[in-house]
RNA sequence: CGCGGGAUAGAGCAGCCCGGUAGCUCGUCAGGCUCAUAACCUGGAGGUCAUUGGUUCAAAUCCAAUUCCCGCAA
């Protein structure tokens, strides 16, 4: 088939490359988002997926709103769309452009997570398993008929970042059979279930602030999660931020104190934190400025009280 | 030219403003102590202070340029 593939970001790269590889389908064109100022010095940066469909010789097409753009992905005449990790909305003009629609991957089992973070949301929600989806798309948020799921056990070591790299690896699978399925009118249709659907908006940093008065296991499955994206951080006494990449719950923690107190702090202790509920002890941390480092790395430089507070401003 | 921090022993940091013997915590090595320990005590090794140039009697420290690293913001 002749394919139209729509992506900005980094999961949906071994799906591209798969669609590259196929040789029974042929992709037509890239749509990916403009080059944005992005890094130190606000260089403007090209997606990977446009870095790779510019080797693999393919048209590129960065169009700032895409729902003006319909006349220009025609003349492409693809068959069917393949939609990932796209970053913008698509009207029901652009929808409609490809002779079979559009198909969405999406790294949740839908309805659960519909959404921009559906990854971390899965983690956060200590869900069993997540997976991918792929969907026929409509005018709503990831709310498409869908063709078929492919699911994945979620294990106590997947951080986002690992969970992200193996959702991406299963997709290209998925996305192949439900374009066989398709291209060989064998494709079904099951509409989700709204009743059970849930949301998920944008992360930003602020999402990944310590809340010392959870639990210590809600708190190290949040730092699993956003690791690397968007990070977890807290507050040092002076106020100062201090990002937090890696914890670990306490087992057999004793009654503590107020949450957000350091209960021990030295390179030979670690760093043990009391939360609302057991002892955190955070593992690898980075300070403004500095390198990531071992928090028993970072203690051997940086005085920190027992007894200080961690996060001030919140948990106050 | 988006804003900012940093480079000093194997690791993490101080010293720099106010030039003059290289310092702390940890690790490491040797010895000691203890029923025992992520325990404690004693002693040792380990550094062209990122690079290059300049100022100076004298530069980790002041000045200039370069390289590399990181935080914020996007």
């Amino acid at each position: 088939m002749r394919i139209l593939f729509i992506g900005t970001g980094d999961i949906g790269l071994p799906a591209f490359n798969a669609l590259l590889a196929a040789t029974q389908h042929h992709v037509v064109g890239v749509v990916t988002q403009p080059d944005r100022p992005a890094g130190r010095g606000n260089k403007l940066t090209a997606s990977a997926i446009k870095q790779r469909a510019l080797e693999a010789g393919i048209e590129v097409h960065q169009p700032l709103k895409i729902r003006n753009y319909v006349e220009a992905l025609q003349a492409l005449q693809p068959d069917i769309a393949v939609v990932i990790a796209y970053g913008q909305i698509l009207s029901k003009a652009v929808l409609e452009v490809p002779r079979l629609g559009c198909l969405n991957v999406h790294a949740s089992l839908l309805p659960l997570h519909r959404g921009a973070a559906p990854i971390q949301a899965a983690m956060l929600a200590n869900n069993a398993e997540t997976g991918v989806t792929i969907m026929h798309m409509d005018e709503g948020l990831d709310t498409g008929d869908v063709v078929l799921m492919d699911r994945l056990l979620l294990r106590p070591d997947h951080t986002g970042g690992l969970l992200h790299d193996e959702l991406a690896a299963l997709a290209p699978t998925s996305l192949l059979e439900a374009l066989d399925l398709i291209a060989a009118g064998k494709a079904t249709r099951t509409p989700q279930d709204n009743t059970n659907a849930t949301h998920v908006g944008k992360l930003t940093r602020e999402h990944g602030r310590l809340d010392w008065t959870r639990s210590a296991v809600e708190l190290e499955r949040l730092v699993r999660a956003y690791n690397p994206w968007p990070g977890t951080f807290t507050t040092l006494p002076e106020g100062a931020v201090l990002k937090v990449h890696t914890a670990r719950v306490v087992p057999d923690a004793e009654v503590c104190p107020v949450a957000g107190t350091v209960v021990a702090a030295s390179p030979k202790q670690g760093l043990l934190v009391a939360t609302g509920h057991g002892i955190l002890e955070i593992t690898e941390v980075q300070a403004e400025g500095r390198k990531r480092l071992p928090a028993r790395d970072f203690l051997a430089g940086h005085s920190l009280e027992v007894g200080a507070r961690l996060g001030g401003e919140k948990t106050a």
